[in-house]
RNA sequence: GGGGACGUGGUGUAGCGGUUAACAUACUGCCCUGUCAAGGCAGAGAUCGCGGGUUCGAACCCCGUCGUCCCCGCCA
């Protein structure tokens, strides 16, 4: 090993040590007699103090060296003087005298800076994301993500579960998003699919007797990007066999938990998990993936305004449309009534942005004894708007926001005034971790389009068991055994209890305009499959790099991934895609036509 | 497929019809023996993403294009 010590671990119990140390310099403060270097590597930075009087040779070296040279050095550990210690370093009360430094590999200025944490361009970072990476807090992401995989293996292992990997090069599913082809060179015309995920395979491995498995599993999905998704992800992936719902929360549960303060270092703010039902979520968050670091929510006041004399609020209460108010606490409090103007302005086109008509306020007065302020005050009696305060548990200075409309426009309009309040009012803190499940999803969308029932989930999903009879009677009031772990505003896992029971499954099929005959040709092997004797089982797949990036507290999912694609779905250091040779297109007996305005750039 | 924001020395920003294109930092050289965002002095570095247009004159206004990011659609 060209060192002895790593740059985080020495202490003022080593004083006196003789050393050897390697790493980045991470930054030099040149005094003159002496200079002063901080060497970085994977676990921290230590200071090296050159002599000029003591070391010349070593001095003379370390006047040459820049920010990220690597270099090497010998020396001794001692205690800093009285008075120059630095609390700011984890090794602030130690230095490592010079007695040698030698440049193992001098470095050109870098393109942006490894040493400080500044806004960069997304395309420089990605150009160079090697250096990207080398940044401190990116080495702290990409490490915390190796601790979440390391946690979850061995937590699994230790319960029971085998991983197995499934093939890459699969089949191409029908449901779901667009899948990425691969053709084959060995079959003409045919192509393979990468996996959406392993669903087919771990469902096969239960009936194969495994009984437990699990996976980190990559799984690839060929729609368009965003803050939270890439086309390329990592999912822990598992699945058990003689199971109930209960059964695979319980232990992803505790998973979660134990993740999030053994190796995240956080507390969740729920233990145990809320368990939010699908409608309840979205009555009272306006969606089904809600963000509970915040606790503000709709509260339904359906009764008391359609008792008011505002018209809106009587007639869409009469025609059975709800009216909720979400309370922004204390809001209102510093506006003056230009400033509330303009918010409550700004709101409005929010909410007609999400489809509603319009969106009634009132301000509560800072002061008991100023008057209620806002265009539907003077609608409501004295003793209505005590009795909705009461309700709304206002207090001074709040702004309240009335919406009300059909339940999908006030679900949509609750959302997203939500999240813009908390961000406002800066509620959505990176560092809490607010996890939930949401359960009692129902079965089926009803897809006004082709006149069908589309499944929620996909077409394995087991209805809960008291809602099986619903399948016959009423499809659209079925319940799905499926449940979806949220935290902060982020499905982070989903899953479900599966059908094995042959006579449940086709009487899904029907409902989802899936004959017979077309389940054959695409799940063949599934159905035959589950005839052979077939456990009840269910599981749950779980975003890695989402998780991770709520774990690490990060706003964006290439945070924690090392190689990340842009919005575009291209990798800007190595030019991927691209254009392949002719002779690659003619063994796999591809010919590429192009629309005219769509020459790809070589 | 659609909406929005952004693109100015290496990096981060300012400038928004006439400026010698400004500031910070990084970079180069010199000085400096207790710094830690070191400091001081001096210096180099930008045809303002690209193309076209309007104008006496464009970093600035208009059109197009490319790229990045955020969002809708899409996606479990």
């Amino acid at each position: 090993m060209l060192k002895t010590h790593n740059c985080g671990e020495l202490r003022p119990k080593d004083d006196g040590m003789q050393v050897v140390m390697a790493g980045w310099v991470h930054r030099r403060r040149d005094q003159g007699g002496v200079i002063f270097i901080d060497l970085r590597d994977r676990w921290g930075i230590t200071q090296i103090v050159v002599n000029q009087e003591t070391a010349p040779q070593a001095h003379q070296t370390a006047s040459e060296v820049r920010n990220e040279y690597v270099i090497q050095v010998k020396g001794v550990v001692r205690v800093r003087p009285e008075g120059t210690a630095n609390p700011e370093l984890e090794t602030g009360e130690i230095e490592v005298a010079a007695q040698e430094l030698e440049i193992l590999n001098r470095a050109k200025t870098p393109p942006f800076y490894i040493n400080k944490n500044e806004k960069i361009d997304e395309v420089v970072r990605m150009k160079y994301r090697y250096l990207d990476l080398r940044r401190p807090q990116m080495q702290r992401n990409i490490v915390l993500r190796h601790k979440i995989v390391k946690f979850i293996r061995d937590y699994l292992d230790e319960r029971g579960f085998v991983e197995i990997e499934t093939p890459i090069l699969f089949k191409t599913t029908p449901e779901g998003a667009r899948d990425f082809l691969v053709p084959s060179r060995l079959l003409p015309g045919h192509f393979y699919a990468l996996p959406q995920s392993p669903q087919q395979l771990k469902q096969l491995l239960m009936v194969a007797g495994y009984e437990r498995y699990f996976q980190i599993a990559r799984c690839f999905r060929d729609e368009d990007l965003r803050g939270d998704r890439q086309p390329e992800f990592t999912q822990l992936d598992l699945e058990m066999s003689f199971v109930e719902r209960e059964d695979v929360m319980d232990l992803i549960e505790g998973l979660m938990t134990e993740l999030t303060i053994k190796v995240a270092g956080k507390t969740p703010r729920f233990m145990p998990f809320p368990r939010l039902k699908y409608y309840d979520a979205l009555d009272r968050y306006g969606s089904d993936k809600p963000d509970l670091r915040y606790d503000i929510e709709a509260v339904d006041v359906t009764d008391i305004a359609g008792k008011s004399a505002f018209p809106v609020f009587v007639n869409n209460a009469a025609e059975g449309k709800p009216v909720r108010v979400l309370r922004a606490p204390g809001m209102a409090r510093e506006l003056s009534g230009t400033a509330l103007r303009r918010v409550t302005e700004e709101l409005e086109q929010m909410a007609k942005a999400e489809g509603a008509r319009g969106l009634a306020w009132m301000a509560l007065p800072a002061n008991e004894s100023d008057e209620v302020k806002g265009p539907i005050g003077k609608f409501f009696t004295v003793e209505q708007k005590a009795e909705l305060f009461e309700r709304l548990g206002a207090e001074p200075g709040d702004l309240l926001l009335f919406m009300s409309d059909t339940r999908e426009v006030v679900w949509a309009v609750t959302d997203r005034l939500r999240r813009h309040i908390a961000e406002r009012l800066g509620l959505a803190d990176p560092e809490q971790i607010a996890f939930c499940w949401v359960i009692d999803f129902p079965m089926f969308h009803w897809n006004e389009e082709e006149q069908r029932w589309d499944p929620s989930q996909h077409m394995f999903t087991l209805p809960v068991p008291e809602d099986i009879p619903l399948l016959d009677t009423d499809p659209g009031k079925a319940r799905g055994s499926q449940y979806d772990l949220v935290c902060n505003g982020y499905e982070v896992a989903g899953g479900s209890i599966r059908i094995h029971d042959r006579a449940i499954q086709e009487k899904i099929f029907p409902l989802i305009g899936q004959t017979m005959e077309r389940a054959r040709e695409q799940f063949g092997h599934m159905l035959e499959a589950f005839e052979y004797g077939t456990p009840p089982h269910g599981g749950i797949a779980s975003g890695i790099d989402r998780l991770a990036m709520v774990l690490a507290g990060e706003p964006n999912i290439r945070e924690v991934i090392a190689f990340p694609k842009t919005q575009s779905g291209a990798d800007i250091m190595a030019h991927a895609p691209s254009v392949p040779e002719p002779s690659q297109l003619e063994e796999l007996h591809i010919r590429v036509v192009l629309e005219p305005e769509k020459k790809p750039q070589p």
